[in-house]
DNA sequence: CCGAAATACAACGGAGAAGTGGTAGAGTCC
DNA sequence: GGACTCTACCACTTCTCCGTTGTATTTCGG
């Protein structure tokens, strides 16, 4: 679990581009719909209202990072979270969005006037 | 703690953005280097290599993300970290990558030959 | 005061990714 | 076997963002 401390320029790439992959709201909302469990393109491209061609990119993208599975079913893809440790980490950045939200609560109703 | 399901647009929004933040190589390579304390631009700029303007620009992202403190001390200004759980969420990239390395490992040399 | 140093800001060019339209391949139903 | 559905790929346009160049601003030393 030790972590090189000055950070070896691949393992930073590597990282960055992790990041970036959640770092796009129609992934977000793929990953968010697919939590109720596996679905089909064409049940995403229903529950999002996006094109099918949008949609299966991104999941092509996803699959790519090793963050959600993919399964052929006759016609049908069905796609699943492979990597359920995503959910922690977009639990711990709300977890500071709404610290960063209360600490500047507290400047605006507790601090100066 | 509770996260609502569907997750609101505007909160993916934010999500995305903070995750489009750190996905940066030069500004995880930033915070790393915090990580042993303040530091002013120049010193950064020394140990990165990079242009003095990039760091700034780099750094001015991260202030405005809440990530990074800003404090001015007479020509000089020293940043250092605000948000102490953007470790946490690199750490935990680190060990899904780790993991990943590990299922590919086992599937090459224990799986089908 | 004036020059030098440290930092931030604005503008520009270029790379990369997102979204769209069209289309091809794979599979099912009649 | 033919038509229809589902999914992925390709070409294209647009937009965002990174890095650089040039410059303004603030502060310290003489």
């Amino acid at each position: 679990m030790e972590i090189p401390h000055p950070l070896p320029d691949p393992l930073v790439e590597l990282i960055a581009q992790r990041f970036r992959v959640i770092g796009e709201p129609m992934r977000i909302k793929l990953l968010d719909a697919l939590r109720d469990g596996d679905a089909t393109v064409g049940e995403l491209v229903d529950r999002l209202g996006a094109s099918q061609q949008n949609v299966s990119k991104h999941l092509g993208i996803l699959a790519q990072a090793g963050i959600v599975s993919r399964a052929k079913d006759g016609t049908y893809v069905r796609y699943g979270i492979a990597d359920e440790s995503i959910f922690a980490l977009c639990e711990q950045v709300c977890g500071g969005l709404r610290q960063q939200v209360t600490e500047l609560d507290q400047i605006l109703t507790g601090g100066a006037a």
